[in-house]
RNA sequence: CGCGGGGUGGAGCAGUCUGGUAGCUCGUUGGGCUCAUAACCCAAAGGUCACAGGUUCAAAUCCUGUCCCCGCUACCA
């Protein structure tokens, strides 16, 4: 098989460290590192970026309430948010912060380049400004005169601005989402944006002034870059575009060259226009090629509302985890969620969703297969049979798995990927109760140990692929079920693709169950409940 | 005002493009099994498919109108 030499490239939004991270973010997480394992189940090369959105007001300010320089706050709320992700199980391989030097230095090269052809421009503006939203209203937006969010009343504000000159790009815009109707996904998003664009685009800026945390525009030092020209090239920065500015020909210029366009970025709906509108925009001034494609996923919200700080209903990944472990906390967002859609979490649903398809359809399964395994047949190696019976609808069920969990990461859709894996649990708990092993194991013919050696087989290599595919979903506990199988765990690469139907054998190891039982946890756990 | 999405048994959803016995998971009830994490398997109850008209031999599915919920409408995760 030829390696391409395209790289899938997957990223997640950056977030605003100003608080701890909630479900919200981490579903999104959770769907993008989803994806990128399956990727790399089929063999793909992939590349992973997440990342910290450092130079915002909010996060100023919430580094000066605690006393701290937003350079030191920051790097605490890193530490403590990569902790969170890598016991979520994520995958990344770079996790940037906008106040990486390279980061810094990229921006200031891409902004200036903007500046010089004339995309970037300095002009006057004028308005209503609340500083604790850090935006502009119009008259029609306040209420009373106020601003809506913060009840204050705005100032009014006249000062010299950077703008890129987003009207340019408009028809050019029209042009891409008419070209390319999947650039944007779900499809039904595409209207809100090409609305947007339709209604006519005004350009917007670029920079703030006075600045004292952010990156400063090289042309005038003044001004710090404000949010869009500075968040939204870490896309740029974190796939090393860097070393393609210094030396074209280096390797690492190479594998930026690999990398970029992005496979996907996938983003909250709430962010659909930046990266629809203005980042198409901002690459085509650039001279970069586009994305391939963006998704934008639902919100989290909690009984239909959405999370957040004011009204208290924040939930977040590490509350969860402490109670459930990660995997059950993973399956519940990736497989019990419409991720292109808005999904819910409650405690209740949550605990259910484990018991019903980890802990009884497929750890149960687990268990029950091993114990019959080592209770029939103690010292032998099981291996696939010569002649097979009622197997074989099994077999080809598995078999049709492959192209549906294929289909599933193509349409970026996750729990129709657990949906097809917990199916076959079922196939095969059906399995059992139709074969009744137990029954056939009192026979002690010749006939019947080797029907009894069919069906062992047939569960157990159903089982290794069950968790073959479900390292996706389930990173932490596949690798238990394999030793239980007596098999060492498959590399993630290529792991899917290289499944073929009987080409291993079986001494099962002792059994444990994995993903137990969970009760819900008390009031003062669940604080959401 | 405009544009878009949605309203399907107790809950969450699929089905609507390409009309033809209304499907899945959870929950409830009854039964079966005993290898297993009180797990597994089967069966039953439960739906005027938002409402009203229309097209058709036939509509959740197509058309028209009405009601309700949600999203987008410029710098906001």
């Amino acid at each position: 098989m030829p390696l391409s030499s395209k790289v899938d490239y997957v990223t997640t939004a950056i977030v605003y460290p100003n608080a701890r991270i909630h479900v919200g973010w981490a579903w999104e997480c959770l769907g993008a590192d989803w994806l990128v394992r399956g990727l790399r189940l089929m063999g793909r090369d992939t590349f992973f970026a997440t990342g910290m959105d450092e130079h915002s007001v909010n996060v100023q300010r919430a580094a000066e309430s605690k006393g701290l320089h937003p350079k030191a706050y920051c790097d605490q709320m890193a530490i403590d948010i990569e902790k969170v992700l890598r016991q979520m199980g994520m995958s990344y391989d770079r996790f940037i912060r906008t106040s990486d030097p390279d980061h810094e230095r990229v921006v200031q090269i891409l902004v200036q380049k903007a500046f010089d052809q004339g995309d970037i421009y300095s002009a006057k503006y004028e308005g209503l400004y609340c500083e604790g939203c850090e935006a502009y209203y119009t008259e029609k937006d306040l209420k009373d005169g106020l601003c809506p969010a913060h009840g204050k009343p705005p100032r009014f504000i006249s000062e010299e601005n950077y703008f890129f000159r987003l009207s340019k790009y408009q028809d050019q815009l029209l042009k891409l989402f008419k070209d390319r109707p999947d650039f944007l996904q779900p499809e039904y998003r595409r209207g809100e944006v090409v609305n947007f664009i339709q209604s006519g685009l005004k350009d917007f800026s670029i920079s703030r002034s006075p600045f004292t945390w952010g990156i400063p525009l090289p042309f005038d030092p003044k001004h710090g870059v404000y949010v869009w020209f500075d968040a939204l090239i870490n896309y740029l920065t974190a796939a090393g575009l860097e070393f393609k500015l210094k030396d074209p020909e280096s390797p690492e210029a190479k594998a930026f060259d690999s990398r970029w366009p992005a496979h996907v970025h996938v983003i909250g709906k709430d962010i659909s226009r930046f990266h629809c509108v203005y980042w198409p925009a901002m690459l085509m001034a650039l001279d970069l090629p586009l994305p391939e494609r963006v998704f934008a996923h639902g919100y989290i919200t909690i009984k239909g509302d959405r999370m957040s700080k004011s009204t208290g209903n924040v939930v977040t990944p590490d509350e969860v985890m402490a109670v459930t472990g990660p995997d059950p906390f993973r399956y519940y967002l990736l497989a019990e969620n419409q991720f292109a859609q808005d999904g819910n979490f409650t405690w209740e649903s949550l605990i259910l969703k484990n018991n019903s398809d980890l802990a009884n359809d497929f750890g149960n399964l687990v268990n029950r297969s091993i114990s019959m395994s080592r209770k029939y047949f103690p010292d032998e190696v099981l291996s696939l049979p010569t002649e097979v019976t009622h197997s074989a609808e099994v077999r080809k069920s598995f078999e049709a798995l492959p192209k549906l969990l294929k289909e599933s990461l193509g349409k970026i859709d996750p729990s129709s990927y657990s949906s097809a894996c917990t199916s076959r649990s079922r196939v095969l708990n059906l399995y059992i109760d139709k074969t009744k092993p137990w029954a056939i194991a009192k026979k002690a013919t010749p006939e019947s140990q080797a029907e009894l050696k069919e069906v062992l087989y047939t569960l157990l290599e159903g089982i290794r692929w069950l968790a073959t595919c479900w390292m996706p979903v389930l990173p932490f506990g596949m690798p238990d079920v394999f030793r239980q199988l007596g098999l060492k765990a498959p590399a993630e690469q290529g792991a899917l693709a290289a499944l073929k139907w009987g080409e291993v054998q079986f001494k099962p190891d002792q059994p444990k169950p994995i993903y137990p039982r969970l009760e819900l946890p008390s009031a003062d756990e669940a604080k959401s409940e």
